[in-house]
DNA sequence: CTAATTTGTAACATATGTTGTTACATGAAG
DNA sequence: CTTCATGTAACAACATATGTTACAAATTAG
């Protein structure tokens, strides 16, 4: 099963368009991402449609972020993202008549249900500013090495 | 992406077998879980490999349990089956030179990993004997509600 | 010994989902 | 009115899980 790296991808790109000063076309983030402007374009579409960015179209325009990064959390982009599937195992059958299917069905969605609760409340506690400062220190400890 | 049910395949038939006096055989086994027997015979396959069951061949042949139903864990069915990925969402790039996308990936991974080693501990508490137990209690309250 | 049964496995087909690409419409700025 | 940019539909490419067909190998019944 392929991996849905859409959540990366957003990341990615909303760290790129807060360290850089006005909008950024989907053409420039394309290349920040490694892939095609079009598939920006989808993407982000769904976080203007969530009201996190904003997209001018014409000369000098492109995609803006429209909120505060310490309010943008990964939870926040995982919602805006439509909340894809977090798992790639799962069960054969969600509505079995068979009880021992039942049985088998009941242990699986109850641990499933507890790390996917752990893993939202982790997502909710991680901003982009969180990130933001990450990448700065990074940034800083790079620059250490270098000199 | 289409979501791995092997996990969830191998522990309905192990309840089946550990319910059934002698040796099932494919056939019967891909009616319960309603595939091919060759797909069973693909998937239990791993577990012969793993120890977990043995098949004999021929007449009255099948597929038989051989250890301790209290002994398989999830967690060992997991590891049987080859470790397959458990989450659906990963990182666009692993490898990345990009120091943005760095902090991207540092973030998701550490909250994968906890969420993962959370599923995994769990995994390894959960038993056939267990299951096996919560399928006879099922059956007894049906069996009390029907009466 | 032969036929029937059953696993073992390769090869191919189907289904689903993610990502990539092409094409063109729409709107904004110079 | 031309250029640049998003918006979106339609289709292609690719990956992976599952399903199917075909046949070899082993075991047992008769």
């Amino acid at each position: 099963m392929k991996r849905d790296s859409r959540l990366s991808s957003v990341l990615h790109a909303l760290l790129h368009m807060a360290e850089h000063d006005g909008p950024m076309t989907s053409e420039t983030l394309g290349q920040c991402l490694g892939t095609n402007p079009v598939v920006v374009r989808r993407t982000m579409g769904l976080l203007r449609d969530a009201g996190l960015v904003t997209a001018e179209r014409g000369h000098a325009g492109g995609w803006r972020i429209s909120a505060d990064l310490a309010t943008v959390s990964l939870r926040r982009l995982h919602e805006a993202l439509g909340e894809p599937a977090i798992f790639a195992i799962g069960n054969r059958n969600e509505n079995p008549e068979c009880l021992v299917e039942q049985s088998v069905n009941a242990a699986l969605e109850g641990t499933f249900a507890e790390a996917e609760t752990l893993l939202l409340k982790r997502f909710a506690d991680v901003t982009l500013a969180d990130l933001a400062k990450d990448f700065a220190r990074r940034h800083a400890e790079r620059r250490t090495v270098k000199e």
